[in-house]
DNA sequence: GCGCCGAGCTAATACGTATTAGCATTGATG
DNA sequence: CATCAATGCTAATACGTATTAGCTCGGCGC
């Protein structure tokens, strides 16, 4: 660590095989164009020195002169610590990283970047988007101005998730939250259910108002179809608002809540799904533990996180023609949350 | 994607303010030494067209012409896919991630290198370890020859895990195996047990050696202390060679080996611990599904990777005096497989 | 002998920043 | 008034690569 000795650079290279620095540069390029021409023996010659030295190209010089790094950004927008959301995001990032490998990509994570008004920001004073040819978005909200400002620079980025416009459509890979619920609440209408709620969770984001838009799509032929919001600790409260409306099953936005609804539902001597059918739409987004296997779907999370890679070298090598929106399928989750509706119990 | 508008640089943030572009650089960097000056009020008008036009500087180019990235490069040498030990490494990532944040620095993740003989390959043709201040290495085996290579280089770098001296001391943050071992062989020898047996499993990786250097230890007053390799898929004739033996207590590095060994004591109508106790030497590096509370020690992965980025920081700004080698401590873990030796058995 | 051409290479420059030597100006001092 | 120091800034250069215009040299046609 005293002075880290100069490392061999092309012009070094260059000396001990008595070309020229830029010669070096077209033949680690294997550039064979009809404007350049290397001798095969010159080329071989600077090939050996550079086998002897075990010389690799600076990747920061290479990117400055150039334009491409190989190199895929990832934001993680929810901060990361002491967040439990780390084990949600885990999965998207195992594809992301299965897929950057399959690409010869390497990924940079933005760990660095600063939380304002508790969420992370993209902009900011030292940021280092540039670094990376483009960059991946992951997080339940997005910030639309950062949106906006991608697009306004043309700079490639792909959210794992649907997003509404920006100044421009929003590439993006997502889940297909609405038929994933729609089906859901096909499933209760034709086990006989009449009365549903939707209990959410008081988020405006994409996520949410897809799940929402499923969920009142298919309930139309309903009897009736309420929805209202889950407050925090009050899931007792919210089990008797429930049994008193009528209501026979309940579509739950927050994995969390669903927990909660079903410890309170059993503490007041009810019987899940007997009394009520709880069902959860998507995976813990927080660890909570529970032995219920809720009836619900599955984010294809690894598939996304696939996916967003294939989006984003897309983009960012302008082969992608047209907004770059994908949707993939949920897959549902059979569970034993769900039943029938005791025809016995008062339906008004 | 038609032509990227091409980004605001120092000089178009200079001319506005009809200033040099030197006299931003230095303004960006508050350089307020004795030797550079800038007037308030020229300070004060570049900072406001700065922040007008949103500017941040090109990382690309600050690296290249200045030494340092904040960016911390992580190299994982196990092959990433299909194998199933990521959820092993997850933990490192996630302290590695941690300290990351606090020390306000990005990650890279060397996703692209290549594999070669089954094994990941630091220096290849394209490496771009160069794009990093320093790197962290994770992986159950590390190349010795390249980490000579990252010695003579002096490349700044840290092991996860201890390892050897290549071509010097290597930094690294490990864990105390020997100790945590030790103190197992000691628990099981005052619960009565006389002949142990070792079981592993045939690597000469450090982590392997260090555990039975902690059993050699610590297991000289037994009756007997024996090594034995476990082979896969042979579960039942280790249980039989082991009982044979008259071995009252398994130390099994493995952990998967530790699960087939008690199945394969359940399927011949023995109990564990009743007639015969397996202690395990740390957390499974490949997922196995089992309900036993077995016995051993925890790693504390997640400090480790905490601390690496520690060391790394200090290795990286010279801070650091010395060899940066730090060992800590596994946590013991109670379980329900080791138990007394029964004393009706015949012992020899 | 001259012009031309293609092959094989190099010189020069750009990329965007950090750094350093030094210039111009001002005010103070002898 | 000459000298000097302090202040505030800029010109020049380095970092290591990619790219392109253009140079040299030999051979060939006429």
């Amino acid at each position: 660590m005293t002075t880290p000795p100069r490392r061999v650079t092309q012009r070094d290279i260059a000396r001990m095989a008595g070309v020229s620095q830029a010669t070096v540069s077209l033949v680690l390029n294997n550039r064979t164009d009809a404007e350049v021409r290397i001798a095969p023996e010159t080329r071989d010659r600077v090939l050996r020195v550079i086998a002897e030295t075990g010389y690799a190209a600076d990747p920061v010089a290479r990117r400055l002169a150039s334009r491409f790094n190989r190199i895929i950004g990832v934001f993680t927008y929810e901060p990361a610590f002491p967040s439990g959301s780390r084990d949600f995001f885990h999965p998207f990032l195992l594809g992301i990283e299965e897929y950057a490998e399959r690409f010869g990509c390497d990924l940079l994570l933005f760990t660095s970047a600063p939380v304002v008004d508790g969420r992370r920001r993209i902009f900011h004073q030292d940021n280092r988007l540039r670094l990376a040819d483009g960059c991946i978005l992951l997080g339940r909200e997005i910030d639309g101005a950062e949106l906006h400002r991608l697009n306004r620079d043309g700079y490639p980025y792909v959210a794992v998730g649907r997003r509404d416009d920006a100044g421009g459509p929003v590439p993006y890979v997502g889940a297909d939250y609405a038929s994933a619920v729609a089906q859901l609440v096909e499933v209760a209408l034709r086990r006989g259910h009449r009365r549903l709620m939707y209990l959410n969770m008081g988020t405006n984001a994409e996520s949410s108002e897809d799940r929402r838009r499923g969920f009142r799509a298919a309930a139309t032929t309903a009897e009736a179809a309420g929805e209202m919001s889950a407050l925090a600790g009050e899931a007792d409260t919210t089990v008797d608002t429930l049994l008193a409306d009528g209501t026979t099953v309940v579509f739950v936005e927050d994995f969390a809540t669903a927990v909660a609804l079903e410890s309170a539902a059993r503490r007041r001597g009810l019987t899940v799904p007997g009394d009520l059918s709880i069902v959860t739409l998507g995976d813990p987004t927080v660890p909570v533990p529970t032995d219920i296997a809720f009836t619900g779907f599955r984010i294809p999370r690894e598939e996304m996180g696939r996916q967003s890679v294939e989006v984003l070298t897309g983009v960012i090598d302008g082969s992608a023609a047209g907004p770059q929106q994908r949707l993939l399928a949920c897959e549902l989750v059979e569970g034993n949350t769900l039943g029938t509706p005791d025809p016995a119990v008062d339906r008004r």
